[in-house]
DNA sequence: GTCTATACTGAGATAGAC
DNA sequence: GTCTATCTCAGTATAGAC
């Protein structure tokens, strides 16, 4: 991999992450990575594949350690029941890990959450991680309808993706990786209590 | 107000609706409305404006009806311990009322609500709103340390956000004004057990 | 193979004719 | 009040230097 292609990415990591996707152009990257504004579409072809090659970096080793945690969940539970703690601690921990070294990456992922417009190339991450997670919690959650446990999930989500980069929004506290570590060990205790509350009356109307 | 000032704003709130803010040109709005792109910049001053413009029209409507039934809710418990399920229900419940009338302007708010660059013009309106219900919870909640209180406010409102106008995003289900409807019936529940739940263990580090 | 210079299209915004 | 023309800046595409 050449040396432009790697003065690219660090650069573009944190104007996405400070900015959102949609408000960063590519000039105000350029202009921190000192590259010619040509080098980004030789290099990755388009803005889209350019936050994809920004992900692919960092992205499977957030994932994989989600998908281990929660094996390691799953294997110590042995036959018995699986909590929604044990779960979410396994989709949360990893957040948590990479904050402190990886914070541009960890905001950049939570902004991609929230955002409503998000291009493919985010979704292709996100998918498989949520599909494996609602498969762990369908079983730690026997009694919840699939449907119910669907929603829920986007409700999961949506705290989510708040929690980690809609502070600046909502509050004036900034998103410091230690605040951001506190609102997490916060988040995880309500996630789990909504989870686990008893399905809504079905009603059809 | 001139004739043209009201044939832009509902193709206006249906296009940011459908496709957010920041992804909508003004040239796609006048396209539907006929007329001319000055014309917007005449009557509201950018695009910021006319967004602000859109909001106006109803977001009083919504947010004095969750100020009306959260008063309601107030004076029917008196004295008494105020429920967090019924502070829920005065800011949920004008969500659903007007969807069946006003689809686009319900999805509007929730896309805005989850966009991370959202305008000033936006705030002005959640920011009273916020602080009311947050008041409201201390009183259903007074166990909770305020701190606490202020993040899971930021959880509701992602996970609110998310219910809106996520679906079209993490599944594959479309947002009708039934099956929000149901999304919100589901999301209660949650959110008021989330809410209830014990505050996390304090820890400093 | 890499990178630069340049141009193309479409975005929001604005000045000025009518 | 309205519309034309134009400005700046965005993402994108490509020809050509090295």
């Amino acid at each position: 991999m050449t040396d432009t292609k790697q003065k690219i990415l660090d650069p573009a990591e944190r104007v996405f992450a400070q900015q959102g996707y949609a408000a960063t152009s590519l000039r105000q990257i350029i202009a921190q990575a000192g590259v010619n504004l040509a080098a980004i579409h030789y290099h990755f072809g388009s803005k889209e594949e350019l936050l994809d090659g920004v992900l692919l970096r960092k992205v499977t080793q957030m994932n994989d350690r989600r998908l281990g945690l929660l094996a390691a969940h799953e294997a110590e539970a042995g036959a018995g029941r699986l909590e929604v703690e044990k779960v979410l601690d396994a989709f949360l921990t990893p957040i948590v890990e990479m904050v402190g070294e990886h914070p541009d990456f960890v905001r950049l992922m939570g902004r991609l959450m929230a955002e409503s417009e998000l291009p493919e190339a985010v979704l292709k991450y996100f998918q498989p991680i949520l599909d494996r997670f609602t498969a762990a919690l369908t079983r730690a959650l026997p009694d919840l309808p699939p449907a119910e446990l669907a929603w829920r999930m986007q409700f999961v989500m949506g705290a989510v993706a708040q929690t980690i980069c809609g502070s600046a929004v909502w509050t004036p506290e900034h998103t410091s990786p230690a605040g951001l570590r506190g609102r997490i060990r916060s988040l995880a205790p309500f996630l789990a209590a909504g989870l686990s509350a008893p399905p809504p009356a079905t009603r059809e109307d």
